[in-house]
DNA sequence: CACAACCATTTAACATGTTAATCGGTTTTT
DNA sequence: AAAAACCGATTAACATGTTAAATGGTTGTG
């Protein structure tokens, strides 16, 4: 990928001596401000979910579950019996963030494990009745709380935020991965 | 920082979707349906967020910063001189967070660090010359990143996304926080 | 002025994110 | 079959997320 010339200006000038390069002999002030900042994509994307999130925590707090246990819980009552790997895509965890995990909610007997005979590298995961009955419990304040949410944005909104979100997505899983191996100028 | 992965296995078609299930004699049973757990939103945003962060993480890493080293620099290099609280809000990093990374950044000597003389309790934070460079170093790259990206996406869905964010994250805001006091039923 | 209440920042402790390395187990190659 | 190449899962090591507690400094009140 080639490196555009075009570091413009737009947000807030930085007072202070932020550097004034110069491409000629007009002052770019500031300097490559880049997009305003607090509007990038991946951030507006973190405060957006943060936003959610924040609503959620509290039920899953209550009932001594983080985010990603929760996320692993609801992930196996859904497909039932899983092995690792799948269920790491399915509940978007790496392996070792899994692999710890698991082995804590495995000790809290809130799920098994049993090794594959086929083949002794993989195991099946799958939730316990203790695991199910946790989720009966939170489930409904979290149901509560998503339809308080549809409510107050709006279900054509969140329709159509969702759509756009799996359109990004999709977009961006077309787009070539730049190694980041680009220029390497390391003068300067 | 928040990217999970790439947790690959085609052709592994994900048997049995939802509730119930029986493998001999263990039997799996029923469950609250709840939407679709892949699908629910906090989902959707961490996944669109990583298939965006997985194209600029090559690019920092070759400088050796993290998302969040790089969310603090440019933070800075937008502002001038902040206060860690303020840069805490802007960066959307939490106080332990950035208090690490400060220390690390400013070993690193990218950015600078005093008291202020009518508040010994806090101080100001600023970017140095090196800091700068840094950032002219990897703004080009990433700026292409996000120019690739608007494109392929289309600079109209990319605003009506940024758009739906801001108006959820609003419409959050203004919803009152449940406090997981609800009715309290300890597992064991 | 003494002191409690308050505030900004840091430290502590534990869970997860992330990349690299490791460890059995399985498949391929010779 | 034995060695090499692969593979799934875990461990290692370090950075961050997150909540609680500690550390110093500042303010309000008596």
């Amino acid at each position: 990928m080639t490196k555009p010339h075009k570091a413009r200006t737009e947000g807030k000038p930085a007072e202070k001596e932020t550097a004034e390069k110069e491409a000629g002999g007009k002052k770019v002030a500031a300097k490559i401000p880049m997009r305003d900042f607090s509007q990038s994509l991946p951030m507006s994307l973190l405060r957006t979910r943060e936003s959610v999130m924040r609503h959620f925590r509290p039920s899953l707090r209550a009932h001594d579950l983080t985010e990603q246990q929760w996320r692993i819980i609801r992930a196996l009552a859904a497909s039932g019996e899983i092995e690792v790997t799948e269920l790491a895509r399915v509940a978007f965890l790496l392996g070792p963030s899994l692999s710890r995990i698991l082995r804590d909610l495995e000790a809290r007997k809130l799920i098994e494990r049993r090794l594959l005979k086929a083949d002794l590298r993989r195991s099946i995961v799958s939730i316990t009745s203790k695991g199910l009955k946790l989720i009966e419990a939170v489930a409904p304040t979290s149901e509560a709380i998503y339809a308080e949410m549809t409510k107050r944005f709006g279900v054509r909104k969140l329709s159509d935020l969702q759509a756009l979100l799996h359109e990004l997505e999709a977009a961006l899983l077309a787009m070539p991965a730049a190694d980041g191996a680009e220029d390497d100028l390391s003068d300067q």
